[in-house]
DNA sequence: GCTGTCCACAGGAATCTCCTATAGATCGGT
DNA sequence: ACCGATCTATAGGAGATTCCTGTGGACAGC
């Protein structure tokens, strides 16, 4: 099969006229290239070259074939730095996990700090639940991403980056009383996201396992998507919700006015955590949990500093 | 080195999602490609696939690299397709050495055969003098031609394909008598052509010594370039010239009117010959030295039914 | 004619390629 | 929770291929 050393030295002989030239800007010895371009020909079942005396001339075959050996090499060349952008972070997606909310704790942030040291490449931040992003990152779909706890996987490396806290959200004075307990909850006219995801959502489980140990269902009064949304409705007064202290913390003033949050007794955690297979990371999944690892360390303690 | 096998096996394991499958459709073992990429992937430094359970999954990198792998392969390809092309005489340039006056035994009529057995390719006849030729022959410049003998080089391959004779051309009926003698030529007032080869074409250095026999130098009236040119002033009765039989047949109605020739005593004659290097001649030449050879047998053979 | 230069060829060492066989890991189903 | 099917990784060895050195022959220029 024709290969690309062939052509390599075919271009050479084409170029400096004689094999012996081409073999000393090849650094070979002359029978090598010789023999190359004498295979060359045989593959392509033509004469390249006729040997007149001590010189070469090319033939008519040789002209037609230069283009196409050039853009060969060409092509090769080319997909050697197209796959160095990728590596050396140029060019190309960065892809990575995230938990739904996760935009309330790093989003834009993150991207911008990406997208200031590697100019060129695209960002993903994909996900929607946890549940899913682990089983992305199980089916190799993702390199790393930042999930909520817990993750059961033990080729999975989990590195806990924030615990967070879930509060009672009102905009009632009076029932932010100082511990809302589960007992309250299950009374409560409740508003909760994640609708879709409900079933294997970590913080809807936590919160029904907690309500039901009173003995009464969680039965959320509204359900809907997003957070934001539950946070607008529980603003207007409708209903209250709980949510995790990160995304008030997140909204800061771009919360509804209104609102007040309390904490709940006792006290229930999630833990976030950069979750990735064991083995290599590439540079670019590289980059992005070491972000993520020191912005939500950061998060971590600015928050745990305002507990304290 | 990057290898066209490396880029195919990697191709055929992004198309098909496993090295297997890969193996299959590519009819080599598994761990042959499974090799091979991986040999890629150290010359490239970089992940091209995610080793995840039994499965791969393609990294970014893969992306990156895939259309480059196949605008490689696609122009290797391409150059198989080029050079078959030119090697069946379906395209490239078909070039042939042609004595100066061959245009006057072949010339439309044989580019009009080239070119209608093979509609896509070029063709060239060049050639001013029949040594010049020989020297572009010898250079390996041409492949092969038709030329005046004599050729005295052992690596040629000579096949004499046609005799013509020397006429004495006249305007003047009365200086046609039917024996012009070399004195006869010496005391004419000639015009003849080659002006610029005087000192190298055979047909002159003939016309001289055979002159120079009776005591005269040959000192022409009149030089010019080309035949025609001589013909023409020849027409017009300003001197006569010399030609060759061939090129009145040739000419035909096309000759000047009010020309008539008569044989030189003793008969002067040149011999064409189709001349190639020993050896392999390739396909092109092949059909054009076969066309030219029929060409001027088929010629020789009407001009000496005329004289018989 | 002599010398330097270039191609072709031969023989052998080193490398590469590709195979078979097998181990290790994982997924899906029972 | 186990089992079989499936896929990758690795080892070892046979066979090609590559590339070298050395040499012979042909040609060009002095």
């Amino acid at each position: 099969m024709l290969s690309l050393h062939q052509l390599r030295c075919f271009l050479a002989t084409l170029e400096h006229g004689s094999f012996t030239a081409a073999a000393g800007a090849l650094g070979y010895a002359q029978p090598s290239i010789s023999e190359q371009v004498r295979l060359l020909e045989q593959q392509l079942d033509t004469t390249l070259f006729r040997r007149v005396g001590r010189g070469l001339v090319p033939t008519e075959a040789a002209r037609a074939l230069q283009p196409h050996a050039s853009a060969a090499l060409a092509a090769v060349a080319e997909a050697g730095r197209a796959v160095a952008s990728v590596r050396e972070l140029l060019t190309g997606t960065v892809r990575f996990g995230v938990f739904r909310t996760a935009r309330f704790y790093l989003a834009a942030d993150l991207v911008a700090d990406v997208l200031q040291r590697h100019p060129g490449v695209r960002v993903e931040l994909v996900g929607q639940n946890s549940a899913e992003v682990l089983e992305h990152l199980r089916k190799g779909r993702l390199e790393a991403a930042v999930i909520a706890l817990p993750v059961e996987d033990e080729n999975m490396v989990v590195t806990p980056v924030l615990r967070d806290e879930l509060v009672y959200v009102s905009a009632d004075p009076a029932r932010l009383h100082a511990r809302i307990t589960p007992a309250d909850l299950a009374a409560a006219q409740l508003v909760l996201p994640d609708a879709s995801w409900r079933e294997t959502d970590t913080t809807r489980r936590q919160l029904a396992q907690a309500v039901q140990r009173t003995g009464h269902p969680l039965r959320p009064r509204i359900e809907v998507e997003d957070t934001e949304t539950a946070l607008e409705i529980a603003a207007r007064g409708l209903a209250d919700t709980v949510t995790w202290r990160g995304v008030l913390h997140g909204l800061a003033d771009r919360l509804p006015a209104g609102l007040g949050w309390a904490p709940l007794r006792p006290a229930m955690y999630e833990t976030f955590a950069v979750v990735h297979r064991e083995g290599e990371l590439s540079p670019a999944s590289r980059v992005v949990v070491d972000l993520v690892t020191a912005r939500m360390r950061g998060l971590d303690r600015a928050m745990r500093a305002r507990t304290g």
